[in-house]
DNA sequence: CCAGGTACCTACTGGCGAGTAAGACTACTG
DNA sequence: CAGTAGTCTTACTCGCCAGTAGGTACCTGG
């Protein structure tokens, strides 16, 4: 990742995002208090001061890693989903868009779940706040589409459970990377969608058309 | 928190299970690198150098808690669950152990899910294991009743994400005390037997008998 | 070719926190 | 009442790291 030697005087927006990069490495493979600006600063291939005139302190370069991450992601996931499709297709839509994202973005996933998660402050708020949006999401979308009258908290807390099983699995996908992005977005579809009662029985749940 | 003033002269035993104490509660509080040997020396009332002589490194007291805490979840929830009976039933009440564990003992699950995962080293190993042996124990669940031959990874993937809703569920939870931990176990239990495609129908889940 | 601004650096300070040295107090044992 | 084993303390060392002081090189417009 080291960037190599001496290309020099970029103007600040390039160098502003070749530093938050390399943030988002440092702390998606150290943590927050573990990583060190020095170490960040390193591996940017600038010198510590420039990090500080540029980004600030160490708690705004690492919130401010957690809004980028967390803007790309739902973002993707926004891009990838189909409105004004049945529920299903709509929750596999979403499911295919953030197993494909996750994929393509080890660090900025790990970022955001492991590190963000565990640190106080402003940082599990910022986090709190991407999260919350998903959740109402897959909250709103299980409201529109139930016929049984359900809770808000009925919802809500589905939702949570759904969003927990996405990241559990993406998690559980970081150690197996060989499965490809669509089978395992698939098989969480199957659990949510169809549950294991159904699935103890052998049906499976498929996309309506092979799109 | 705090122990008052000057109680002298404990047997060794008995300091230790203070100490793991108040190094739970400021773990949990705090992750490992924010919490101080000296915040948790305070915290049990004793002194920082008999911390180190009763139980170590920072490293290896954060191991042996974690260590503590698995091992307490996991004993709660093999003596909660049923065998021998439906696998419905079996997860029901395994569902039912673990959230009412979680429900006493958030310290404990804070330690365990928030800060141990996000650490590297021999700490993450400590608890891929506990959590490696609850996914073992769904994937054998599942794969002991369902008819359509799965695959090892199927069954896993599915027990990963199984164990990531529970997990998130929880999390959930903490920031909703005033759920019954029945209702909410319930809720997991009807998400992943049945789905949400039966549940936006209307079926729901419920146990054989109320027992 | 100078003025001033922007990019960039080396080399420091100051504090926090892990881990320890060296001994003091208590209690049991013979 | 020694002696010894176990409990417990104050008061340090020492390294790491966030953050900064005080510059130097380079470019751009006049």
């Amino acid at each position: 990742m080291r960037t190599e030697g001496r290309a020099k005087r970029l103007p600040r927006a390039v160098r502003e995002r070749q530093i938050m990069d390399a943030a988002v490495d440092v702390f998606s493979r150290l943590g927050f208090h573990a990583a060190s600006m020095d170490e960040i600063s390193d591996v940017a291939g600038i010198s510590k001061p420039m990090l500080y005139a540029y980004l600030g302190s160490k708690e705004e370069l690492f919130a401010t890693c957690i809004r980028r991450e967390a803007t790309r992601i739902m973002e993707a996931i926004a891009t990838g989903v189909e409105p004004d499709q049945e529920p299903d297709v709509q929750l596999w839509s979403g499911l295919r868009a953030f197993f494909g994202f996750v994929g393509e973005n080890r660090a900025s996933w790990q970022v955001l779940h492991r590190q963000a998660s565990t640190q106080g402050g402003p940082f599990a708020a910022e986090l709190a706040d991407m999260r919350g949006r998903a959740v109402s999401l897959v909250a709103a979308l299980l409201t529109q589409s139930t016929k049984a009258p359900a809770t808000q908290h009925e919802a809500e807390s589905l939702a949570a459970a759904l969003v927990g099983a996405g990241e559990s699995l993406a998690e559980w996908w970081l150690d197996h990377p060989e499965e490809p992005a669509g089978v395992v977005a698939a098989r969480l579809m199957n659990l949510v969608w169809m549950g294991f009662g159904d699935l103890v029985d052998g049906n499976v749940w498929h996309p309506p058309s092979r799109r």
